[in-house]
DNA sequence: GCCGTTTTCGGCCCGACTGTTTTCAGTCG
């Protein structure tokens, strides 16, 4: 999958360097749309070319295809090479500079020669850009910002670190002396739970919009205004997060929040449908003509367009407009429908309760059962297990399911996965546990594929962990080939695990979907050392309905009984 | 550059805010 991401990336790339030469806007869209095809895609494109099946992607045309076509056969596509080679090295870090698009890029380049970060700051500071047409003494000042701002920030931050934040803003902005809000709610990829986000929508309805935004403005995280308008505002905190409020009057809210959650990709769709019954969706509601037919509720926007209420987090243009016209939208789990934990560390290893205590706080969580999976001897960075310290817990656990007449504790391991594909306990010592989870915690390089493969056919192994091994921002994913891996899941009838520690969410949201689609069982586990983690099922149920999972798909949404049958079916 | 029960040519989602402008281009989402 490795094509994809690469080609993915050139398109990109092509399309900003089109941009920067003012070329048609359809012509930049049409590669734009092109590359998010490609790395949405979980079909490997180097496959699809070999089977001459590219023209099964939406939006990749005859040229499109002999570009891609070029690329895998020679590592490079010539009309690009020449076209980069005009272009400035740096290009792509200054068109990242906020406010300084493609044509204020191309007026500097021409006139000044800016071809770096480092030229566009000589050229603010010594008056010779603010020379140019249309360069006044504001947007002289908010490029020297924001030159500073993308020195300061990373471009992406993980849901959880972003969520908390989203609850002050919130809190504040119904704090006020008088009321000024009806509703409000998170907006954008928060709503939609992607796993990172690179700022913050929020919606208000309002029938003061001026009073809402002065007042948003005064929230104490606030580093600078941005911009802020009658309708909207935006900021940036203290944290380099930029904050965009919009504020709609009563009867535009669902419009509004359908237009505001996106994806753009998604609102493009749905807006394209509207035109072709001569509807106008915006974000006021959706009109005929002048009138507006529909707005108060997002239900109403699709209704406008015969399709039922689409869950946000399927809005990524990824099936869900086609499966909404055809009536087959899935089901989508919920969190209130996880039973149970099946992946808990205790103090055994490298975890920071006893057993007692973390069985405690998963009761108050309001589960039904739980596994604990602590590690096994050779993960010796973590306190693994060695087998009579394994045999010990065993009977802690056995111990203290006397006290429970409501909650019941799984005996269990996440054993590691061997560099040889062999498992770090016998058979003999895996059958008498109640849960096994199977996981890859080193040797990265030695072909986690086989490895993985390995330990799906032992009857012994229920869930493969974290199957791809990714750290988000920081580790890439071993280099796995999931098709093969779910495939080999289908026959040995293993679950694959979605944990949700938020620098995992591992398998993501595309991976769970082709596993669903395959058939195979996913186990949304948390993988908690604490019990604060406990909260993070938030995230893999997430990630989960991005997938497209249903409670039937998952087996901790299932009650003890029909795992345990589960299990012995995939034990025989 | 893509695409087609309105089209193989002529469309392609839609609007807010900013700054520098006397009516709009550029940028952003």
């Amino acid at each position: 999958m490795l094509k994809n991401k690469e080609i993915a990336q050139l398109f990109t790339k092509f399309a900003d360097i089109l941009e920067f030469q003012g070329e048609n806007v359809f012509k930049i869209n049409a590669y734009r749309k092109a590359s998010r095809v490609i790395s949405d895609s979980i079909e490997d494109i180097e496959i699809l070319w070999k089977e001459k099946r590219l023209s099964e992607l939406s939006g990749i045309g005859k040229a499109l295809q002999e570009k891609i076509s070029e690329y895998i056969q020679t590592g490079k596509v010539g009309a690009f090479e020449n076209l980069i080679a005009e272009i400035p090295e740096e290009l792509f870090t200054l068109l990242s500079i906020q406010g300084y698009g493609p044509k204020t890029a191309a007026l500097a380049h021409k006139e000044l020669n800016v071809e770096t970060v480092e030229d566009l700051q000589r050229v603010l500071e010594d008056g010779r850009l603010a020379a140019l047409p249309g360069m006044g003494a504001k947007k002289i000042m908010n490029l020297k910002k924001g030159i500073e701002f993308l020195k300061s920030v990373s471009d992406r931050f993980s849901i959880a670190a972003v969520l908390p934040v989203v609850g002050a803003i919130i809190d504040h902005m119904q704090n006020h002396k008088e009321p000024l809000i009806n509703r409000i709610l998170p907006a954008g990829s928060i709503r939609r739970f992607k796993e990172t986000v690179h700022d913050i929508d929020i919606l208000a309805e309002s029938d003061k919009s001026r009073d809402t935004i002065k007042h948003f403005l005064s929230f104490p995280a606030i580093r600078r205004k941005i911009g802020a308008g009658q309708t909207k505002a935006s900021v940036l905190l203290e944290d380099g997060l930029q904050v965009d409020l919009r504020v709609v009057p009563s009867g535009s809210f669902g419009a509004a929040l359908q237009y505001f959650t996106g994806s753009q990709a998604h609102n493009v769709r749905v807006r394209e449908l509207a035109r072709k019954k001569g509807l106008k969706i915006n974000e006021y509601g959706v009109f005929q003509q002048e009138r507006q037919i529909a707005g108060e509720s997002e239900a109403e926007v699709y209704q406008s367009i015969d399709m039922p209420f689409i869950a946000p987090e399927l809005r990524e243009d990824r099936g869900e407009i086609e499966a909404a016209l055809e009536n087959r939208l899935p089901d989508l789990i919920e969190i209130t429908d996880i039973k149970g934990d099946l992946h808990i560390h205790s103090l055994y290893s490298d975890g920071h309760m006893s057993i007692a205590e973390m069985a405690g706080h998963l009761r108050d969580f309001g589960y039904e059962y739980a596994a604990i999976c602590d590690h096994s001897k050779s993960a010796f960075y973590a306190n693994g297990l060695s087998e009579e310290r394994l045999w010990r817990q065993q009977d802690e656990i056995r111990a203290l399911n006397q006290q429970y007449t409501d909650f019941t504790l799984l005996s269990g391991i996440e054993v590691d996965i061997l560099p040889d594909g062999t498992l770090d306990f016998s058979d003999n010592v895996l059958e008498q546990l109640d849960f096994v989870i199977a996981s890859i915690h080193s040797a990265f390089k030695s072909d986690p594929t086989l490895r993985i493969m390995e330990a799906m056919k032992n009857p012994f192994v229920d869930v493969i962990g974290h199957p791809t091994g990714r750290l988000i921002s920081r580790r890439e994913a071993y280099s796995v080939d999931m098709k093969t891996i779910i495939d080999m899941a289908v026959k040995t009838g293993t679950a694959l695990e979605i944990n949700s520690f938020w620098d995992r969410l591992d398998l993501n949201d595309i991976h769970s979907k082709l596993a669903v689609e395959s058939g195979v069982k996913l186990a949304i586990n948390t993988d908690s050392h604490h019990d604060q983690h406990l909260e993070m099922i938030q995230f893999g149920v997430g990630t989960a309905r991005r997938g497209w999972c249903s409670k039937l798909d998952v087996i901790n949404a299932w009650d003890l009984k029909r795992l345990k049958d589960w299990q012995k079916r995939n034990r025989l």
